[in-house]
DNA sequence: ATACTTGCAAATGATTTGCCAGTGT
DNA sequence: ACACTGGCAAATCATTTGCAAGTAT
């Protein structure tokens, strides 16, 4: 197999776009790695493994979950998907975009929002100089409670 | 059996006291649980579950896991016990002291510091600002690299 | 004596791995 | 043809749950 390409390579703009790269890459397009692909810019957001391989719909499994989590981790290598955890429950996948992104996770609801990292800058700053850390929110997001979990609260 | 109490109690100075307290709620004071509570102690800081069933020297399993967790939980119910997920791998437990605790996690080697939500209010406070989220890092702790893994990095 | 507890096994949920048959190229 | 893939079953990891036997009170 030819090398493979750890920094992302591009954003990819269509499925096809993404299925030519694999070629590129010496990957073969097989109907599960298409129906992932294909998923994944259907889904336009974060998806769990297994609703991938429902084929969004939640119908009857149309990928066997191995192949998906398999595909993902090559898709991931290639830079054309990320995934992150939010609290509990499984990892959620998407494409990569040329930006780096960072979220902010619902305890209550899992609701996830999306930051950038020059929005939070500021934030990584403030904890970089009180202790040393740098921290990143691109694979485990900020926990909390939105907006609207946040009032139900009161 | 007696109301269950879901705020913290006390700040447990031995695991006499936690002892006693738990037997003031209608709860026994059992082998495993004595086990479960003097290693928290002994262990003076965050351990897994796993760890606390070796009884923190690593030897053969003492307690059982199951037995472990169950107890963890009704000792979190009380307030004597806390845990938070500091990245992947199992949960850490330790025991609950009278201010809450918030945690910077190392995604490389695991390590975990403390801050207090009063220093950490100013980061709250731009994200409550800016996104409307209320974050907590009890339960989640931030996640990056730590001073030494950082530098590493480089 | 009785209810709370335990150990052990089996179940869950998320993800990974072994294997061999199937198929892109 | 041949190496890359997929499906399926089994294995892992962390945690939970069912149960019958054991024990604190």
């Amino acid at each position: 197999m030819t090398a493979a390409c750890a920094a992302p390579i591009l954003t990819a703009r269509s499925p096809e776009a993404v299925l030519n790269l694999l070629r590129g890459n010496g990957m073969r397009v097989s109907t599960a790695r298409r129906a992932v692909v294909t998923t994944l810019f259907a889904a336009g957001g974060p998806v769990s493994a297994e609703q991938i391989a429902a084929g969004l719909d939640g119908s009857r499994l149309e990928v066997d979950l191995a192949s998906v989590y398999r595909n993902l981790e090559k898709l991931e290598q290639l830079g054309v998907v990320r995934h992150f955890h939010a609290g509990h429950g499984p990892g959620r996948y998407e494409l990569a975009g040329e930006h780096e992104r960072e979220y902010l996770a619902c305890d209550r609801c899992g609701a996830v929002v999306e930051a950038s990292p020059e929005e939070l800058e500021p934030i990584r700053e403030e904890i970089r100089k009180r202790f040393g850390y740098e921290v990143r929110f691109t694979h485990f997001p900020m926990v909390g409670l939105c907006a609207g979990c946040g009032e139900a609260d009161l």
